[in-house]
DNA sequence: TTTATAGCTTGTATTATGCAAGTTATGGTG
DNA sequence: CACCATAACTTGCATAATACAAGCTATAAA
């Protein structure tokens, strides 16, 4: 897609952000899945393409996101964190799990994550938040 | 991007019906500007291909999403109006509209609309959701 | 020393998008 | 009534993005 030309809709600048599939792909898995690595991304069962991976993760990084760091027990592998921008995005993907929930039959979330999600909304947030550390 | 297959992640549910840009900018349109016919899509500030446009439209129709009818008014011309599933989409909405707040100057949401979406959720998501009738 | 692994990059075929033009049915104007 | 305009598309083609396979480099493990 052409890139959209920013234009004072809050919607233009999101979807310029994580709007992609894959990116948003990358985003549950560092944030709802606490994946870390490269390969971990890659593994994920809806198999990305490593050179879009390479691409998304860039495009992350660039944006804000999520930081790039060595990996301090291992020299050739590199982990990537979320930052604050990306933690606070787990408001929509919250809603988003819930409309899921709703109208796709085998989503298969568990229904106290949807009791959670509707009754202690604010406390959810926090435990998925509380999974990072040193977070900027 | 190929088809993800549909593998228990409410994410890839969610990604397949509106994970695409296009998709949800005309969500954004329906649901939040209250547009209703093709010309007013395709007038959008973000120039959407009329290919794409049709492509999509029928897209969300066919997933349940939007209804497709007459205008009564005018014979030439027909009315796209969202369904409840497309209405359950506006927290979502709303969670992208005070990310990108936050992280976007220029996106230009009024104080008063983010208030609203933190102290008074349910309310404004009412209001969203009584600007349409009979809906299916 | 050899082999395996992490994290990529590169090349190419396939698919999707963007753009321009054309089509059909209806509506509005003189 | 004749003519032009408009709504809602469809079609064809150039360009861009994605998918897939292979290769590459540095490090780690056997």
């Amino acid at each position: 897609m052409k890139k959209i030309e920013h234009v004072g809709c809050p919607f233009n600048y999101a979807l310029g952000v994580f709007g992609d599939k894959w990116s948003l792909l990358i985003l549950r898995d560092i944030v709802i899945y606490g994946k870390k690595t490269y390969t971990e991304f890659s593994d994920s069962r809806e198999c990305i393409a490593t050179n879009v991976l390479a691409d998304r993760l860039a495009k992350l990084e660039e944006n804000g996101l999520i930081t790039k760091m060595k990996d301090p027990q291992n020299r050739r592998s590199y982990l990537y964190q979320p930052r604050e921008k990306a933690l606070d995005l787990i408001p929509v993907l919250i809603e988003m799990i819930c409309w899921s929930a709703k109208y796709d039959e085998i989503s298969g979330v568990p229904k106290e994550y949807l009791r959670r999600a509707n009754e202690e909304r604010t406390g959810l947030i926090k435990e998925i938040r509380d999974g990072f550390t040193n977070v900027v």
